[in-house]
DNA sequence: GTCGTCCCAGACGTCCGACGTCTCACGTCA
DNA sequence: TGACGTGAGACGTCGGACGTCTGGGACGAC
């Protein structure tokens, strides 16, 4: 095994055992080069590696850090991987959100405030009659990452956000030419916040697991 | 940004606009690293960073590669990441893991051929009545693996496996100290692969789902 | 002709030393 | 007391050198 990826398992085995916690500060490269019996040059490898899926913080100047390791932040690194899913795959993905999605909305039924409700229900209505793709994308994300967030998990509410991000989603409805996709999306989002209105968690499911069902056979008949 | 970001970048870009296609080989590191104007050092620190996420695969001696992209192995990185996260959220990926599960074991049902279903038996047949610990780690991950295989989707199965790889679920039983744990987890694992041997979704899915809860009530119990 | 072996060009792996750039903290001065 | 400048120290980048490994071609035995 090369010098490298024995530090990272070097570095991951002192954050696993508890010997580096979140926030803990690293020593600087050179000594902890020393200290792992490595050059500094292959050690900032492993360090840039663990940085990129969010283990590590480097901070130019200052020092190195061990992040806060949240479900949150390192499941960001998800989007970064699932950008790189060709097409073809785009229907698997969805379909996992098809599980997941529904599971989380009616979670979010039980335990969602007025407040944010109203917020919810605010989104829509700017949202108007007639917005632009780009609008609907921005909208139908932040409509879904509410609500979702609400389901009181966090690792939930990350995959969810790391399987359908912005990209994932704009691939989605560039295959979504219909011209009913727009205002029948926008009935089922006012259809799915009524029902989180009214607490009936199984109504919620229903409607948002339809929600992602026609997307999906959209989808399917448009490839 | 840093020049090593900047790479990391243009080197995804190149994947995601389908200018370097899966298994395709990168020029040699020098030329890649003028071509893209940064030392060969940095460019190295770029390569590393997405070979640990599987995007690249580097072959001393041969050349840099593109992987094949599959989701199976870009979420196996996900494991890497899952190993870092804290004793405390156990509780939240196996409530994730309770969503999925269930969806995958009831569409295994319709899928899952008798040969498959007699390997799952003799599986459960060779751990006998009193496993040790490590036997059952290992049976009941390789009993849910199987299953989830049969699924149909490759992105699902990566993510249960991500989920509750070796690590998790080590952790996971590391806390059942009860005494009829064992004996329980067998009966169950017996009842899910008499409902798949039945073609039975619902049932199948019903006894994933208490599969899981009754695992999480031992969890929550000795937290 | 086929197969196995040897050898080497070429690619990645590692290291060193130097210098640039940025932060933070400290001390100065109004 | 506050703003400001300055410097030590950390990460960022570079170029070159050498080690290590792989793949494939040359060569010879069968």
């Amino acid at each position: 095994m090369a010098v490298t990826d024995e530090a990272i398992e070097k570095i991951k085995g002192m954050i696993v055992s508890g010997a580096l916690r979140p926030g803990d500060r690293l020593p600087k490269e050179s000594e902890l080069a020393a200290a792992l019996g490595l050059s500094r040059n292959s050690l900032r490898e492993a360090v840039r590696a663990l940085s990129l899926i969010r283990i590590l913080d480097v901070r130019q100047g200052d020092g190195t850090y061990v992040t806060s390791l949240d479900p949150q932040l390192l499941l960001e690194a998800l989007s970064f991987v699932v950008d790189f899913h060709r097409d073809d795959t785009v229907l698997e993905f969805l379909a996992v959100r098809r599980i997941l999605e529904p599971a989380a909305t009616a979670m979010a039924a039980a335990r969602i405030s007025e407040q944010q409700l109203d917020v919810l229900a605010g989104q829509l209505d700017r949202l108007g009659d007639a917005p632009s793709v780009e609008e609907l994308v921005a909208g139908d994300l932040e409509f879904h990452r509410g609500i979702v967030q609400t389901s009181g998990n966090s690792v939930l509410c990350s995959l969810l956000d790391g399987l359908s991000g912005p990209t994932t989603r704009a691939r989605v409805w560039r295959g979504l030419t219909q011209e009913d996709a727009v205002s029948r999306t926008l009935h089922e989002h006012r259809a799915i916040l009524a029902a989180l209105r009214d607490r009936d968690a199984e109504a919620a499911r229903s409607w948002a697991t339809a929600h992602i069902a026609s997307v999906e056979q959209w989808l399917r008949a448009s490839l």
